[in-house]
DNA sequence: CTAGGGGTAAAT
DNA sequence: ATTTACCCCTAG
């Protein structure tokens, strides 16, 4: 009875990402038992994480198995009125448009034993919320300490400073991040508060709540349907699919690599995360084909 | 153990 | 009322 739900956080969603970039798709048991990731999957079953996983998925290539026989399934039940004859041709309209992919994760049985390529491709601001979570500062991390946690855990582009910088900005304006002096901290609205159903560990971190709001340093003053309609341009857009479109262009990446410099130096919105994806993913391709490594360091703290 | 199907409870 | 996504169950 009991059990309401359990909600994945940042925290274990950066931690199946990595365990997945690290050893692959599947072998979630290796994940799971993996030191680094135990400190925050240990209360989530392997099967979890393939769920999990099959559900980020899904939503970053478009529809996988599930969804398109649903979707088909409750168009077709729910179409009332519609009639006889005539009309013909129905569908065929979207549907399978066959993304690319740059590839296709867990789906396939293709499986190559050793499918963990390098592609580090995740969303910015995950990874800057992932950043702030993890270093735990009092009253919030400043950008230099964040770009410095980023920059080590994974590669980073050489213009990757003033990205951040964008993305810092635009996610506080959004309310996402509270910036308080020169620090940001995790906005209190982000639901985070109910925990764990298990409550023998005490888990040393997490420590939010206490909306302080203190300083009326305040952000620009969006209104809220515009911060609305922001959001929903971010949440549409997928790291995959951001990289698919990236990998694309790589070879003409370099082109876009100016664009995006200029771009991000406005940087608006969703627009900036499409080209911090560009350029995370241009990164990426260079050092797959044989460059300096990506110091893939994981040094979480699991006391 | 992993992949997939299905149900059901939360959120919009 | 519809969609989302968490969790359980079963087959390979």
């Amino acid at each position: 009875m009991g059990a309401p739900k359990q909600k994945w956080t940042a925290e274990e969603e950066a931690a199946l990402k990595a365990g997945v970039l690290k050893h692959g798709p599947g072998k979630w048991r290796t994940i799971l038992k993996d030191p680094e990731f135990s400190g925050v999957l240990c209360l989530r079953s392997n099967v979890d994480l393939k769920d999990k996983w099959r559900n980020m998925s899904v939503m970053a290539n478009g529809w996988g198995s599930r969804e398109r026989a649903r979707l088909a399934l409750k168009r077709m039940h729910q179409a009332p009125k519609h009639g006889e004859s005539s009309t013909a041709l129905t569908s065929a309209s979207q549907s399978d448009e066959e993304i690319d992919d740059a590839r296709p994760l867990a789906v396939s049985g293709g499986s190559s034993p050793v499918d963990g390529p390098k592609r580090s491709i995740m969303r910015l601001d995950n990874l800057i919320v992932e950043a702030i979570n993890n270093l735990r500062e009092p009253g919030g991390s400043n950008k230099t300490t964040i770009a410095t946690y980023i920059e080590d855990q994974y590669w980073a582009p050489p213009n990757f400073k003033r990205i951040l910088s964008a993305k810092l900005k635009h996610l506080a304006a959004n309310g996402k991040l509270i910036k308080m002096k020169r620090k940001y901290r995790i906005a209190p609205t982000s639901s985070l508060s109910e925990r764990r159903r298990n409550p023998s560990i005490s888990l040393a971190g997490r420590r939010q709540g206490i909306s302080l709001r203190t300083d009326r340093d305040d952000v620009s003053d969006l209104t809220k349907s515009q911060i609305d309609l922001e959001l929903a341009k971010m949440r549409s857009m997928t790291p995959e699919e951001a990289a698919a479109a990236a990998a694309q262009a790589v070879a003409e990446a370099e082109a876009a690599m100016a664009e995006a410099e200029e771009a991000a130096r406005e940087a608006e919105a969703a627009e900036a995360d499409a080209e911090a994806a560009q350029a995370f993913a241009e990164a990426a391709s260079k050092t797959l084909k044989g460059r300096s490594t990506p110091s893939m360091n994981m040094q979480m703290i699991h006391a």
